[in-house]
DNA sequence: GCGGCTCTGTGAACGGGTTCACAGACGCAT
DNA sequence: ATGCGTCTGTGAACCCGTTCACAGAGCCGC
């Protein structure tokens, strides 16, 4: 589709930009694993999305703008590099294209949205049971999530202790099976009914 | 631009839309005041967002979604309303516009992201200190900031209680004056220390 | 000018979640 | 097998912010 792709590589941990940086290009990972996340200046984190093969990512900052979120290889990737002057000429040249892109950024802003909104409004244990349930069904290794106690606290906007301490909880009534950094899921149901506790 | 467009009215009060609405349309507005907010379903409510005269609202739920959020007015309104077909086919005729829509969608998206940012990491008297700036700049009646303490609540994410307590330090400090429905600043400077407390 | 509204001010109690401080437990390298 | 580094478990202290409960204070209509 875009033969203005450049391929680059990228090692497991390297961090492919920055929050604040300028940013004039996109990227389609071809194979690997991308962490998108946004840092507070005394190192917290909040995890974003974990991105694996076909999803694209970094198209905010194409538009005149600093990169909003900082990306980060979680395993070695490959990826298609896409630069900004390239992605216009082919947009303004098709139109159905915009609007395929328009849709990709519309799903942006409802994911960013939600995430917003639980953050504003749900205690901890409902934000952990919908983020295992997510990372499960997206990285899917059936029921079984390979993310360890700490990386899953940054993803929920919560403390490695706190995570445990809910998932201690659940393990004594068997929902779930914790081990050296993978949980797996027993009783899907159970969170379920706990991610939707107060969403009516 | 949009011939297309209907004219629609709005009392102050009246919801245009609510959050999970199917949605097919967007606006801009004439004339008017209207509120974006995002509901918990206990009540909680977080505003996103005051616009006016000559801004636009609704372009999220136009691919294929549901409302986000809700659009409530908060004066008597005059909009411009235009829907999802006729949008779609202007923006296949028009890739440039198609872009400008682009570029209206990525600026949502970096707001919304410096939104959750600010929730996740930074405590109240921080982000009130943003909100209010903020208000003063976009409401513009130089340095008076016409909202209810209960009202900036709910922009800033926290209670009534919690606001009225920081604005009770600040103005022992000279660096707000508080009257009923309104909040002045005589210290902007002051207030633009606490906001960048934060961000390095 | 007197009820009745909404908005503001403030203190006390409570609580969810973090911070702090360790104590295992697991796994890899040598 | 021995170590060492990373991951997990858990209790205690602490804190920011909320909840609860009132007490003014400004404003409108009658």
């Amino acid at each position: 589709m875009e033969a203005a792709a450049v391929r680059t590589t990228l090692r497991s941990g390297e961090v492919l930009f920055s929050q604040g940086d300028p940013g004039d290009s996109f990227y389609v990972i071809e194979h690997g694993e991308i962490e998108i996340s946004v840092l507070a200046n005394d190192g917290r984190k909040l995890a974003l999305d974990i991105l694996r093969d076909g999803e694209v990512f970094g198209e905010i900052a194409l538009f005149g703008g600093e990169r909003t979120a900082t990306a980060a290889a979680l395993a070695d990737c490959v990826l298609r590099q896409i630069r900004r002057a390239d992605v216009l000429a082919t947009l303004r040249r098709k139109p159905d294209l915009a609007l395929d892109f328009i849709e990709a950024l519309c799903d942006r802003l409802r994911s960013l949205s939600r995430k917003l909104e639980e953050r504003a409004f749900l205690p901890v244990p409902v934000r952990l049971a919908n983020r295992l349930l997510y990372l499960d069904a997206k990285l899917g290794a059936a029921g079984r999530v390979t993310v360890s106690q700490a990386d899953l606290a940054d993803f929920v906007g919560a403390t490695r202790e706190g995570v445990a301490k809910v998932l201690a909880v659940w393990r004594s009534r068997n929902w779930v099976a914790v081990s050296r950094g993978s949980i797996e899921i027993l009783e899907r149901a159970a969170l379920e009914r706990v991610g939707d506790a107060y969403r009516k």
